[in-house]
RNA sequence: GCGGGAUUAGCUCAGUGGUAGAGCGUCUCCUUUACACGGAGAGGGUCGGGGGUUCGAAUCCCUCAUCCCGCACCA
């Protein structure tokens, strides 16, 4: 072994080194081979909006996690990467960007700006494969994906058009949420609610041939305008003579009918009267049709008031008229009161602004036919969730889910394949018809385009190829695990699965991880205005990819993931601890992997045997760990034992004979070959989480693959296991920091060397200490270590893992604070055994109880007695 | 209103019936030839409150409280 590592861990040097490598090799790219097991995973297209953030980082890196795992475990791999168009979104970057140049949207016109567009997606696209790259996402970027190019755009073409002929696209007038800022209709997913501190007003509406006066109640008084009615409830008694008469709407002086409506009103809310507002008001839309109220429409599409409002209101915004309204309400005196109301308002998920909803003309989905196989395909387990409590979000939102608003009134997207003739004939085909074929008038397309999660909900399919049944549809197609953020649940998740079933006839996906929502360590939700949103560039930078991602990795559970700057550091330190630590196993290690042959295990001592163990369960817990998702685990369990119990403790005790002090040279060679083999296997195990770093090192070790990621997963094996060698290193252990302890407790620093005393249980035991006592000299810092025998008065004696021993001190320094240091260990000991008695004392204990845990129970009682025994002695 | 989740060490979180755990932070000691991004130790929790089931409850059931997230509604 002539290569070493560099004295500092620096991921600079070889990051992007080792991805160029891994790419050039083509290790991420899959040959459409259906012979072998598959493992096919599509990335949650990114949006070009703009650079990807930390959250990206998390999902990507969990990703990718999967993929190296499943690679290296043998399966024919490919994770499919891509971008989104994202449509409103998108456009509205660019929107923003000619604004700041001084121009618009519609002043560049349609075929110019959709050109400036595709500028934009250019340079985002690049950007983020830039990101992906430096994470070390190792997606295949010879199938790179864009949701508006050629070949998907034929796959929404075909979808619509087989939709719209199966009847479940349809085009209707009806009441949608609008978007007065973005232009356009939304579908229902897109409106969240905010809380908001508003106003209610109270408002009087005369009525005809009467002195009473109906009280109404709104929030949004600016709509009064378009009232055209007023609901109350039918078994209301304070209003039953009303019902049929007319009110007079005030300002506007209208007739309006007065209904009666049980759907519409609720008798205890206010005074029981509702107003009806059928043009802006999905509900009172609702009550208006079912009472045949006219239609009236007040605001227009850009939110101002209409000619039908009133001269004196229209052309204003809606906070205008809703000022002017209350004002002229107040002159006249119909205000009655206004309350302080806090209510939720619907807004624009995207740009926040309120919706309006509002009577358009859209293109819906019959979402019923869809959502039942959804349904069914998660209920019966063919596709399983993960965490499994999301399944029952899913159901609640499937089983209650409305039609899908699919138009948008945007530039950006796949266009409506709809074609109209002037005298109103709609033709949906694939392409365009030319001529009417109804009345053989020329045809003009549809302006409208398509909501951007029809397109992403056939991205596992059209990705691949489909509708055309290519080669890597039949291997790769339908994917095994899906990994995205719980926030798009309904967005693209229930999406797919409804598109997937329906047209491919097969569940789009097995499995789906949902992540968590990566917040600053506040706990704050990250944003651009909070300004404490995280870079991933700017991590890779500082620390590395590896320190990110294991970071992401050991906080990916949890529904909230706090991550600032100061929890990424400290695994850094682990990193740095890995590259140390191989460094020191490279010094001392003289063989390449390919020349090193099997280790003969019959040769192997107990501590080489206990590392092997051990390694051994942390590569089942991982391999199981990562099977159900949980990288929290599965990353502990790396750490835990390449730190704690490799470094802490293997390294510790092999240097001995590393460094010639103890034992034969062939004693020598074996530990050099243990050391190699668990460095290997580290490594590998290591591999998904740190892909850089371990590969930088595994490739000095010599072999047989050319790199660690194309080398096969660790996977547990039951000859490893060694409960005896388990069992003893532990006795070890537990001796020496048994030692150490009460070094420090009385006051040695660890130049301070003493004789220590063991008395084995038995010959075996005996024989054990008498082998291993190098151990204990070099790691409890003593001058000897005598076994058997008894130990001389004045030693300080204890029990430990069953085990008598005792530490002879140079002189009994017992500070007060020792003192009662034992005292309080006696008292607690005392206490346990007390309860241990009591507990063994009863009968319904000792009858009902697993044998294992009474047995436990009666090892324990016997260990605490003759531990007090000496414990009181010293 | 419907549904889901949370409440465990100063912080962030594991832990689904058998003597309370990790990481980070805190304190003490140590520049021991891989690593001070280190090593060796220490302290710290009546597992949100109350009740129940059980030989035994952080874990199962009931109840209360607080918080969060969906969906729906809010005139």
């Amino acid at each position: 072994m002539k290569e070493e590592l560099s004295t500092r861990y620096e991921p600079s040097a070889f990051e992007q080194k080792l991805y160029a490598f891994w790419e050039r090799e083509g290790f991420f790219t899959p040959v459409a081979d259906r012979e072998k097991p598959k493992f096919s995973i599509v990335i949650p297209p990114p949006n070009v909006t703009g650079r990807l953030h930390i959250g990206h980082a998390l999902v990507m890196t969990l990703q990718d996690i999967i993929t190296r795992w499943k690679r290296m475990s043998g399966f024919n791999t490919l994770w499919l990467p891509g971008t989104d168009h994202a449509g409103i979104a998108t456009q509205m970057m660019v929107e923003r960007e000619l604004i700041k140049e001084g121009t618009s949207r519609v002043e560049l016109g349609h075929d110019k700006f959709v050109e400036r567009v595709w500028q934009w997606k250019a340079q985002h696209a690049t950007e983020i494969k830039d990101q992906l790259t430096r994470l070390g996402a190792s997606c295949d970027w010879t199938r790179e994906r864009f949701t508006l190019e050629e070949h998907l755009s034929y796959a929404v073409r075909y979808v619509f058009v087989k939709l719209y002929e199966d009847g479940l696209i349809y085009r209707d007038l009806a009441m949608v949420n609008w978007c007065p800022q973005c232009g356009t209709a939304i579908s229902d997913v897109e409106v969240d609610f905010r809380e908001r501190n508003g106003k209610l007003y109270h408002i009087a509406y005369p009525i005809e041939d009467s002195d009473r006066r109906l009280i109404i109640a709104t929030t949004r008084p600016e709509t009064m305008l378009g009232d055209t009615g007023v609901a109350v409830h039918p078994d209301d008694e304070r209003y039953q003579e009303l019902i049929g008469k007319f009110a007079i709407l005030p300002i506007a002086n209208r007739r309006i009918r007065i209904v009666a409506d049980p759907i519409l009103v609720d008798r205890e809310f206010g005074t029981g009267v509702v107003k009806v507002t059928p043009s802006h008001d999905k509900n009172d839309y609702e009550a208006g049709l079912r009472n045949n109220l006219p239609q009236m429409q007040v605001i227009g599409e850009d939110a101002r008031m209409t000619a039908a409002a009133g001269a004196e209101f229209a052309g204003l915004d809606r906070m205008d008229a809703r000022k002017k309204v209350v004002q002229t309400l107040k002159e006249q005196g119909f205000l009655v009161k206004v309350e302080d109301h806090l209510h939720n308002v619907g807004v624009h998920g995207r740009c926040d602004t309120d919706i309006e909803p509002m009577i358009s003309r859209q293109w819906f989905v019959k979402i019923a036919p869809l959502a039942e196989p959804a349904i069914e395909a998660v209920r019966n387990g063919t596709i399983r969730i993960f965490p499994q409590a999301w399944e029952a979000t899913y159901f609640n939102w499937m089983e209650n889910i409305h039609d899908w608003t699919i138009s948008r009134q945007l530039w950006w997207g796949h266009r409506i394949p709809a074609y109209h003739c002037p005298n109103g004939h709609t033709t949906v085909a694939m392409d365009d018809p030319g001529k009417c074929p109804q009345c053989g008038e020329p045809v003009k397309q549809e302006t409208d385009v398509l909501d951007t999660w029809f397109s992403s909900g056939l991205w596992p399919f059209s990705t691949m190829g489909w509708p055309d049944n290519t080669p890597d549809v039949q291997t790769f197609y339908p994917t095994d695990t899906l990994i995205t953020g719980f926030d798009i649940l309904f967005f693209w998740v229930a999406r797919m699965i409804m598109f997937g079933l329906r047209f491919t006839g097969k569940a789009p996906f097995t499995q789906v991880f949902l992540n968590g929502l990566v917040r600053d360590e506040y706990g704050e939700k990250m944003s651009k205005t909070k300004g404490n949103v995280i870079d991933p560039l700017d991590v890779v930078n500082e620390v590395g990819a590896d320190a990110l991602r294991f970071t992401l990795a050991v906080n990916a559970s949890g529904r909230d993931i706090p991550l600032g700057r100061s929890r990424i550091q400290g695994y850094s330190a682990f990193v740095n601890k890995i590259w140390n630590a191989s460094r020191f196993a490279m010094m001392h290690i003289d063989t390449d992997l390919r020349a090193a042959g099997s280790i003969d295990r019959d040769q192997l001592h107990t501590v080489e045997r206990w590392i092997l163990s051990r390694l051994n369960e942390a590569t089942s817990q991982v391999n199981k760990s990562l099977s159900a998702f949980r990288f929290d685990e599965a990353s502990n369990a790396i750490y835990a034992f390449f730190w704690h119990e490799f470094c802490d403790w293997y390294i510790e005790m092999a240097k001995p004979v590393l460094l010639g002090k103890h034992g034969s040279e062939d004693d020598r060679r074996l530990a050099k070959r243990v050391l190699l083999e668990v460095l290997d296997r580290s490594l590998r195990l290591l591999h998904p989480f740190m892909p850089f770093v371990t590969d930088e090192i595994w490739l000095k070790l010599g072999g047989h693959e050319p790199s660690v990621m194309v080398a096969p997963y660790p996977v547990a094996e039951d000859v490893l296991e060694d409960p005896d060698a388990e069992r003893m290193m532990h006795a070890v252990q537990s001796i020496i920091t048994l030692v150490r302890n009460a070094r420090a407790e009385r006051g040695f620093t660890p130049k301070d060397r003493f004789k220590l005393y063991v008395h084995g249980n038995d010959d075996r035991e005996s024989n054990f200490f008498r082998d291993y006592a190098y151990l204990l000299i070099e790691l409890a810092r003593l001058t000897e270590v005598i076994v058997g025998g008894e130990p001389p008065a004045g030693t300080q004696q204890d029990v430990v893992d069953g085990i008598h021993i005792a530490i002879e001190f140079p002189e009994k320094v017992i500070s007060q604070e020792q003192l009662e240091r034992t005292k309080r260990e006696i008292e607690k000991s005392e206490k346990e055994l007390a309860s241990l008695d009591t507990k063994l004392a009863n009968e319904q204990f000792v009858k009902n109880a697993p044998a294992r845990v009474v047995q436990q129970a009666q090892a324990r009682q016997t260990e605490l007695r003759a531990r007090l025994e000496k414990l009181k002695q010293n």
